[in-house]
DNA sequence: CTCGGAATTAACCAGTTGGTACATTTACGC
DNA sequence: GCGTAAATGTACCAACTGGTTAATTCCGAG
């Protein structure tokens, strides 16, 4: 499949380095080529994400992701082999980026259930503000987790939200404020299964009960309940 | 099940109403065609609901879905007209059966509390059990609710899960069980999320935490915690 | 019986789509 | 400067895919 090894593993050369800035010396005019790996990939994978998040894997067309890019369709084989090498770049890339966010999070000085509230707030938010990266994962769930393992690299990525919650379980537990026997896994399911689907099934949602769900007011109220529903769900 | 009203533009007459049952006539070895326009549609149907489950909208294949057909391509076109037609055909035919199986269940002479737990527990199992519908409300989702926005039918289609909960929910409010200020749309909409969650997210979540989510026990377990989740939300 | 529209078959088609062959240019290492 | 591998552009293609054309058969009404 991919026999360009280029892409993820070593770059050979690094061509990067150089231009920290200085990226376009002419203008335009003078149609000379330049050369810029690092610029190209990040480009289509840019577009590439976009185009897979709007119409799925089978939906999305190389053509037209090669179209809304500075370069040419040549080169998403050159970098990524094949169509689904470039998914599989756009999936590795966005959980990469997802746990990144979710890693920034710091939640060791706050109480407990001020934690926990947090911890579902920013998860809430995170997953609005971030709708390309949940129907990047609706689509791999369509496509059965074929993808995803594929990949070791996001195999190996550890989940920051787990470890966020196993800490604040057992301050609360220590204080008497939770209830014990919960699994952390599970709590974290609760939570992305609240957030994810308030994102994921906006449309059919909004359109059976004809509701906008995307209005201040909506979402200010959704936001609540499902941060009320897990606090109240761990508390002894 | 529902007679198409033949795709979009007038396809002639009404095939229909005569032929309620005795369908088919001589066994087989004769090689000679029957005229059976119900068991053609409702073949059609039934292979597509899979395909498009199966593949989503774009990744389906018409020629596929006439290959697993007893009949052939030619005759998708003549009932449903399109590829979206018969998408469409499949989405309605979805939902009305997901509301018919709803309205089956009878909450009305269980304690409150008792109700809704049984509320949960059958929306868990029934969306475990029907993947397939999962998986269209997922696609339609992908497509942004278009076709669902085109579908009067569906949109017409009452929601008896809601009116379960309102009836149940006023009978804990009158019994003191059940806290006030709670909205009837959005406790369905927890339970919704956590239900199809547990089944749309399954591949992507079974990967990164490498567990099978599919063991009786694991079910079992989720089930359990969904609905004491939901009942502690609501609980006075 | 027979007539006409409904139901069905088989072959065909044009546009699309993922993917390539080949030529050319850039720019880093020496 | 210069040689060479990396990077890029252009043109092209074979297979797939949704959809159609035209011909044929079934079957209920009169």
């Amino acid at each position: 499949m991919n026999q360009l090894v280029h892409s993820r593993s070593g770059q050979t050369s690094k061509p990067d380095l150089k231009r920290g800035l200085a990226s376009s010396p002419q203008p335009e005019v003078l149609a000379s080529r330049t050369n810029d790996p690092q610029r190209t990939m990040a480009g289509i994978l840019a577009v590439a994400l976009s185009e897979f998040a709007d119409k799925g894997l089978s939906g999305a067309r190389i053509d037209e992701i090669a179209a809304a890019t500075r370069t040419s369709k040549r080169m998403i084989y050159y970098y990524f082999g094949s169509k689904e090498g470039l998914y599989l770049a756009v999936l590795e890339h966005s959980y990469r980026e997802m746990r990144r966010i979710e890693g920034e999070l710091q939640l060791d000085n706050l109480p407990p259930e001020e934690a926990l509230r947090r911890l579902v707030e920013f998860t809430f938010d995170h997953h609005v503000a971030h709708e390309d990266y949940i129907r990047i994962v609706m689509n791999e769930n369509i496509e059965r987790g074929k993808y995803l393992a594929q990949s070791q690299i996001i195999q190996e990525l550890n989940v920051p939200a787990i470890s966020a919650i196993e800490r604040l379980y057992a301050r609360g537990l220590a204080s008497g404020e939770f209830r014990a026997g919960l699994d952390p896994v599970d709590v974290h399911a609760s939570i992305s299964a609240l957030t994810f689907f308030n994102v994921s099934n906006q449309y059919s949602f909004g359109q059976i009960f004809k509701r906008d769900t995307s209005t201040p007011a909506a979402r200010a109220m959704r936001r609540a309940n499902i941060v009320e529903m897990v606090v109240r769900f761990v508390r002894a």
